[in-house]
DNA sequence: GTCTATAGATGGATAGAC
DNA sequence: GTCTATCCATCTATAGAC
């Protein structure tokens, strides 16, 4: 790795952990094991840095839950394998973490990447349910747009709970209890139809 | 307001807009209108005032929380009331912020707090689920548990999306598409039921 | 109780040598 | 490209006068 991928990575870890205005320059330096002047050489300063960081771990998000949710099976399978597919819980969301700090939402170029991931995810778990609506296999009234927000709102907030609990219960309660609601949506398929 | 007050009240309004780290000892005496020795003259520190000003805010979560719970009507109207009440959804949840803290959450005596609000909160929208299913307006088989930490998520992980998209739309999507999915789960009650 | 002065550490960045 | 030195502001708190 070359010094900027070791400065962005760290950049990455800290604000994951920290935030923005928990994460200093000189701490990204020290875990990436690079000088004052090497740092400020490649990169103008605090805010560059966090930009590629950001811009970076949104799209690892965005590769990661495509890759659950364009997988085969039924629609309720993708989503449910998507929403209990293993995670690192206690750390929170890498990317809603930072919805929180006021210097990264009031600065139009670090809140774009966050509000674009959320978007497409809203976006692509819209289309899943759709399909799956359109197969037969979700009931046919179900509201596609809110729904897919919902799914959303359930793991962000599944973290936040988990984190004042200290522990991973209430994500997974979270979880399950919208998949139960989720199974209720369920319709069966004919064969015929599935033909 | 007392000086004490005054400084409780500008720690919870700082806490609020910019989390534990990001509120200086300096800027609450600014906002209180009261000087260096002041402060340190009722408190000890930032700690001691951040405890305060949190077990406040938490207190009056609870108490609003429980003004729409506890209010008449069916399982469903309450917890649509509840959701829906009027919210100043784009500055988040003042308790669900700190959890992205991890000078917060590391702190025993700060995390309590938040701990006790959102158990309580599960606890709490768990029993107007159970009484509404004792009553025969919700599925017999509705898991009380795991849908009470799906609502309180929901609005959790709703704030987020609407200060990553800096609109309350996803916020509302989110509300309105768990609301439609508990909507299902309810169940005729005829006269004599009620009687 | 409140004020001013002071202190050591850290934040975020610049300057210039090598 | 990387290093060290330096800079000014802010952070968090203490000391002591009033």
């Amino acid at each position: 790795m070359t010094t900027a991928d070791r400065l962005v990575e760290s950049t990455r870890e800290l604000l994951w952990e920290r935030g923005y205005v928990g994460t200093s320059p000189k701490a990204i330096q020290r875990r990436a094991g690079v000088g004052q002047g090497s740092m400020y050489h490649h990169f103008a300063g605090k805010a560059e840095l966090a930009l590629a960081a950001v811009r970076a771990t949104a799209e690892d998000m965005r590769a990661k839950a495509d890759a659950q949710l364009s997988a085969p099976g039924t629609a309720y399978e993708r989503i449910s394998a998507y929403l209990l597919r293993e995670r690192d819980v206690l750390r929170g969301c890498p990317i809603g973490r930072l919805t929180q700090d006021p210097d990264v939402v009031s600065d139009p170029g670090l809140r774009q990447p966050l509000d674009e991931t959320f978007a497409w995810l809203r976006g692509r778990l819209a289309e899943v349910l759709a399909e799956g609506r359109a197969r037969g296999e979700l009931a046919e009234d179900l509201d596609v747009t809110t729904t897919a927000a919902t799914l959303v709102a359930v793991l962000q907030g599944g973290y936040v709970l988990a984190r004042s609990a200290e522990s991973v219960e209430p994500f997974q309660h979270a979880v399950r209890g919208v998949l139960g609601l989720l199974a209720a949506q369920r319709r069966d398929v004919s064969d015929e139809e599935r033909a």
